[in-house]
DNA sequence: ATGGTTGAGGTTCAA
């Protein structure tokens, strides 16, 4: 069975309700993860998805800020959250397939703006929610589990426009990326994405101060795609759609796919 | 601890 699956920091759901059901009809995943939702579960326009096909979906919300969502043209069971670093966000949720895959979807917190965590809570935050999440994966024995979302660190050189440039600024500071190293090797997780797509900068987020985005391209990779050994030794292929951060009223992140032989 | 822009939900915070 040959599977597609992609995430997606919306930005706000129901803003770009519209451009959520383009992606839906022009690209037809079988799974969408959504981070930064920004919405109440009750209030996500779910009929429109369903419409669609996306007859499915879990999700965590809360008002304003953060959380995530699964569309879903299979049934998903719903499998519970992790309230990661024990922040109180709607940043996590998993699902299970009927065939037994496990997605988690994952929204990392972005850190504030200064990367020393005396000076900065949000930064000490964002390293706690890693740790907790590699104590979690050394702890869970995971098997036929799939990880996506925006985890807001970039960790390879080739993942941001200047490495020099990007060294003290949250994101791509050794720190996280040694956080997020140890929470890969923590769960056995392999680079999906990286694993497609070896060579090369590639991102998937680019600011919206930039006066022109895709002429600057001052991007960074903060979406990824992560599987477990035993789904990652099986057949897979990736893809950024840049073209989406030049829609209409867009997100500032654009959608990450992935496609496996399962 | 700059400046630039965006979104939600209220006159600011988070990204």
């Amino acid at each position: 069975m040959t599977f597609t699956l992609a995430t997606w920091n919306i930005n706000s759901v129901r803003l770009r309700a519209p451009l959520v059901c383009k992606l839906l009809s022009e690209e037809g995943p079988d799974v969408l993860c959504l981070q930064e939702c920004k919405s109440p579960v009750d209030k996500i326009p779910t009929e429109e998805f369903a419409a669609l096909g996306y007859t499915h979906m879990i999700a965590r919300g809360q008002k304003g800020y953060n959380g995530v969502a699964i569309l879903s043209k299979l049934p998903i069971e719903d499998i519970g959250a992790h309230d990661f670093a024990g922040l109180g966000h709607a940043r996590h949720i998993a699902g299970r397939l009927e065939n037994g895959v496990t997605i988690h979807n994952f929204y990392v917190p972005a850190g504030g703006d200064v990367a020393d965590r005396a000076v900065n809570d949000k930064f000490g935050q964002k390293l706690d929610y890693l740790t907790d999440m590699r104590d979690w994966a050394k702890d869970g024995g995971l098997s036929k589990s799939i990880l996506v979302g925006d985890l807001n660190i970039a960790p390879r050189e080739d993942d941001v426009w200047s490495h020099k440039q990007l060294l003290k600024v949250v994101s791509h500071t050794p720190i996280e990326v040694a956080h997020l190293s140890d929470a890969m090797e923590a769960g056995d997780w392999h680079d999906v994405t990286r694993a497609d797509i070896p060579e090369g900068q590639l991102y998937s987020w680019w600011s919206y101060r930039a006066k022109d985005w895709d002429a600057a391209d001052k991007g960074r990779r903060l979406d990824h795609v992560w599987a477990t050994g035993d789904i990652a030794a099986s057949a897979h292929s990736s893809r950024v759609l840049r073209a989406a951060r030049g829609w209409q009223q867009p997100s500032d992140h654009a959608p990450v796919f992935a496609t496996f032989d399962l």
